[in-house]
Parts: C-alpha cells; structure tokens; sequence
DNA sequence: CCATGCCTAGACCATTCGGTCTAGAGCGGA
DNA sequence: TCCGCTCTAGACCGAATGGTCTAGGCATGG
C-alpha cells in the first residue's frame, strides 16, 4: 500500500472518500478523480466493483488502526499511559482531518449495503483492536480476563467519542477520556 | 407525530429508513412508498425535499430519544438505577429493531451531505440528551458539574456500544454499559 | 520481432436519483 | 353555489449512478 500502483491508490482514495461521507455518499467516478484511474481498472483489480473496492478498504484503514494502538503502546511503561498515548494519538488524527472524517470501518456499516459481508468486517476490526489492546494490558501486568474486558471499554469510548467529536467539530472529547474510564 | 396525516407518515418512514440505512442509502421513492405518499405531497410539506425532511426527522427521533430518557430515570431512586434503566432500555429498542438499526440522528451525520445545519442538529441533538441526563443526575442528588461529566460519559458509551452492538448484532454490549463505567 | 498476458483507457448503457410541474380532488367559508 | 386554498397525485426531467464492453498500450518471454 505504500507503493504507487493504480489498486493502492484506489483503495487510498475510497477509504478517505468513505470515511468523509459513507459508502453511498460516494459515487465511483469520483473515487476514480481522486484515485486518476480510468473505470477499466477499478473493474480490473476489483471485479465486484464499488462493493469489493470498500470492504478492502476498510481492512487497509482496520490495518492501520492497529498500527496506531501498536505504536501508541509499543513504549508504554503502563496500561493506562498506552490508553492515554492512544487517545491523543487518534484525536491528533482527527484534527489533521479537519474534524470531520469518521473511521472508514464503521461508516461502512452504518452506510452500506444491508451485506451481512459488511457488517462481519467491521465486527472481525473490532474484535482485532480490542484483541490487540488486550495484548498490550496483558503484557504490561493486567489479568487477561481484565485486560480484555478493559480493552474493550476503551474502544467503546473511542467509538462514541469520535462520532461526538465529529458533531462538536472538535477533539477535545477524545482527549478527555482517558479522565473517563480510567478513574 | 401520533396523528396520521401525510406529514407524520412521511417523517416516521423518513426517520426509520435513515436510521437503516443512512441519508444516501435510501431513496425518496423509497421513503415516499413506506409512506404511502405521492411525490407532490412530499415537496409539498417539505419544499427542500430529502434534507427538509431528514432534518424534521432527526428532530423527531431525537425527542423520542428525551422521552426515553425520561421514562428510564422517572421512577428511579438513584443515578446509577436511571442510568443502568437507560441502557436496558435501549437494549430493547435495539432489538426490537432486528439489531440493525441506529439512531437516525448520527445516521445523518456520518453520511449526510458536507452541510453544516446537519452537523449543527447532531450537536444539539446531543447537548440536549446530556443536559437531561445531567437534570436528572443532579435531582437525584450529584452534583451539578458531577452529574454533568457522568452524562457525557454515559451517552459516549451508549453511542460507542451500539455501533459495536450493529456489528455484531447483539445488544448484550448495551446493557453491559453500566458495569463499565458506573464502577 | 512477434505473441501473450496484464492493465489502462474511456465510450457507452440502463437505471435510478432528487426535484419540478401541472392538474385536480376535497373542503371550508362567503 | 362557487370561490379559494390546501394538499394529493403522478407524469416528467436532466443529471448522476454503478456497471459493461471493446480497444489498445506496454511490458515480458519465446
């Protein structure tokens, strides 16, 4: 993905289109514009079209969110400075955004096609986070029981946050939850 | 809204398709069918079509959101009691609505058009819902600021937890809400 | 130096989109 | 009775939608 090929840049290009305005909000051409593909190739790499091009899309953008919890934690001297660190990392995130974008994952699920293909990805990207943040608060001296059901509260808050932080047009509720959950 | 005329009809089914599927998944012609409405009626009542009637229908189930509200804490003897409520509550909603649906409000957010007057409703929408929560907080003995901060938390986790509950098609996470962050 | 893939290119298509417009039904008041 | 107004009714419109299809560029391997 990091290379320039014609199928990164289209999945770069839909991913941020989707996470702006969701799946249907979005039309093909200009996935194309943005991506400067011709239709022949999105049709090419993605034989199913609109649909296959998003679902990939979305495990890309899920691939990169664990990146973000890896790094977030990855010289963590606690759980909850990892927490903490990944809180402000994300909110950094949505303020480069401009304050709008919503994660590429969910706004396929609340957008998309009734596809039960859909709504298993986005389960199968939250079950990967909470899973990898787990693993973090495991290693760094939580009880597994506990640090996975920790793991998921952050993650809940996160989720909730952001689509408030979205309507506010401001970060400020991703940075304030660390205060929240981890009292 | 209880009436039957052509207005309510148009709003109710605006406001249960949305929540399905988004503003740009669904379609006036779908809307106008569930409503049993001809076109004429709809620019009718609503002179800017589809974004009229989104905006009347997210204020509408907003409302509906307050009611609940007020039913869960109405007879409760404390805040974690109307809170703990709230969210079974919503638990119910969620799946009498086959576990698909979310609340139309956010729906428009995330895949409404790049319009500031939807944004500013999901806003205000939420401001609303986290000062009655806080009324009913601080009637019930918290302290004003207290009782202010338990909201916000409170409705960051509803709104996290029933994205995640429509991806896996469970509401078990909605009522779990209060385990994790009435500790 | 041509043959054989992969990939790009974009014209083209049927369908659906949101929205406009004219016609008339139905009703309350003069 | 007839006017005037609100609301229903749906034909109709241009634009945009997602998707298909044929043609050709261009590299690689014989």
């Amino acid at each position: 993905m990091t290379d320039h090929s014609t199928k990164s840049r289209l999945i770069l290009a839909a991913a941020e289109l989707f996470r702006m305005r969701g799946y249907h909000g979005v039309g093909v051409t200009e996935i194309l514009e943005r991506a400067k593909a011709p239709k022949g190739s999105l049709y090419h790499h993605f034989p199913n079209g609109k649909a296959d091009l998003a679902i990939v899309a979305a495990e890309w953008a899920s691939d990169g969110m664990v990146g973000i919890i890896d790094e977030a934690f990855r010289e963590a001297p606690t759980y909850a400075d990892g927490a903490t660190t990944l809180c402000h990392k994300l909110a950094k995130f949505f303020d480069l955004s401009g304050g709008w974008d919503g994660c590429p994952v969910s706004s396929i699920l609340l957008d998309g096609p009734e596809n039960d293909a859909f709504r298993a990805q986005v389960a199968r990207s939250y079950e990967t986070w909470v899973a990898r943040v787990a693993q973090h608060g495991t290693r760094l001296g939580l009880a597994p029981e506990e640090a996975r059901f920790r793991a998921e509260t952050l993650l809940i808050a996160i989720q909730g946050a952001w689509t408030l932080a979205r309507a506010r047009k401001s970060s400020d509720v991703l940075r304030g939850i660390p205060a929240r959950i981890l009292a």
